[in-house]
DNA sequence: TATGAATGAGTCTTCATTCAT
DNA sequence: CATGAATGAAGACTCATTCAT
């Protein structure tokens, strides 16, 4: 899962056959297929496993309140389990623009974002904004575009700075 | 081209075959190849053509300075660009992640993508920002996301409301 | 399709590759593709065409009747048809006791069966036979047992003196 | 030998996996090769073992004589036999046209018939029949018949209206 | 006696590309 | 300028068979 990562990271889902994967991994293709039904099956595996250990790691404050000390916090946290997975937030970039795997990824995403949204938006709710929905979205997509950035240079891109322009902006 | 623009931006550049391309564009296979050397050129054909069609389209004020009156303005233009080339920024964000593509792609699109930003630094250094470039980069992250997720669901996402947003949090 | 039948009458559906009928075809696996779009494609290609062939071949008197003249010719006639396609009635019961397949070719074979067997169920009526549908269906079976015989070892069965029995027994 | 026999019987030799097999079986795959060597193997035991057990079930009058009461009996017999050992029998009629299989069951399953074809040929001698050998191909070839189309469909056939036509027509 | 993880040759099928016409 | 028949390498997947335990 691992070697099938990087190389559906690095070359696209299709563009990696299962010879290489296994190869990569030193693994015949057979046995690939006692553990994964087929290829797409092993990509999902990847995804939800991958979210799985996501919401492990980046599991919100089981009170779902977000006090403006834990914003920073957050902000904090989120990049460094962007940093700390960034194999599989490519992966997961790659995929999102594509019909058919797009459907398959979508949902549970949506499941793993659903508390994280729902406390950022009680607290833009918290903050006196108007339309704390729209912040949150806001928020959302400005955490897409820093991420996609960030993934595709992440030793050009100047994380650190837009960290605290993100707090001055959007706390 | 536009057909395959639509095919590779629906499903992904490995997913169209050449076969459904031109029988599509209700064109032999044969005729094509007259014309595109690979499927590959195809690609960069549209990637370069796409890229200059934008280029045409979205021009930004040639004297390079941009007020706080075309601020506004600029944003309205900048996602009705969006829009209205929605296929071509589709396979742009879908091809922006892989390896080998992403090279071709990139550089041009920097280039593309240069006097605007230097248009976006010159007014962030006039609003009086100590870190200008920063507040440019964030201002092309924050695109990038919000382009991201509307491409992905044009009708679902509140693309007016976020602009005001923008507008508001921006400037 | 002559390779395919023969390969499929000798070895039978399964044990007969694509690559084995391509290449005694002399032709590409490509262009085998371009023209049946897959493996059981062509099986039920040949099926149906031999069906068609058959049916041009031994078309019943257009009027129905069979007269007990008709009935010694009518047996030549279905030897006859059986030598010459040999190839097709191997496959034809190669296939019969496979289930899958076997759904694929009774209903035509029936449709294509059942002028025959009505003209020989009112044959069967003007002798005076009891119960005309059992020696139609008898008749059937002779015939069956004595193709799949013959068949199986066409230059040892002694077709025609089992002729003259039949002309002798079922007439 | 017995889930074989049914799989092989239903699905062919080549459609059924050893995977199948083992698991219906509740065996391990292991476990089935150490008794048996290969795929190939099993069938040929299956093979011999069911024309074993059919022998068993179905010796003729060791007094190699057939009256015409037993002809009766006889023809009662030998449905009572296929009934009761449809699998066996669909996998004979499967078997029996495929070349390298063929001729490994066709030598037993003359030994098998032998005897009973002897007797047969002695009945129809005793009846004054001018061909008595050809009048035991004819019977070997009906019974073949009625066989095939009983086994495909052992619901539909009118199998003891048949028999009674039988012995009307072969006594 | 029993398991099932592991293998790799082989299966059907697709598809970018060529070329005679 | 245009066709589409033809190719063959490569892809996903299957399965009989082996072997360490």
């Amino acid at each position: 899962m691992t070697v099938a990562l990087e190389e559906f990271a690095e070359f696209g889902y299709h563009a990696t056959s299962v010879h290489t994967i296994a190869k990569k991994a030193d693994v015949s293709k057979g046995l690939l297929y006692n553990y994964f039904e087929s290829k797409e099956d092993l990509l999902k595996e990847i995804i939800f496993g991958g979210l799985k250990t996501l919401s492990d790691i980046f599991d919100p404050n089981k009170d779902g309140i977000l006090t403006e000390d834990e914003f920073d916090f957050f902000i904090d946290k989120v990049f460094d389990v962007l940093k700390e997975n960034i194999g599989i937030w490519r992966l997961y970039f790659s995929l999102l623009m594509k019909s058919g795997v797009k459907e398959i990824i979508k949902e549970p995403m949506y499941q793993y974002m659903e508390p994280f949204m729902k406390t950022l938006n009680d607290y833009y709710k918290k903050q006196g904004k108007k339309n704390p929905e729209i912040w949150s979205v806001f928020f959302g997509s400005v955490l897409d575009g820093i991420s996609v950035n960030f993934i595709s240079e992440p030793e050009l891109y100047p994380l650190e700075k837009i960290k605290k322009l993100i707090i001055n902006v959007l706390k």
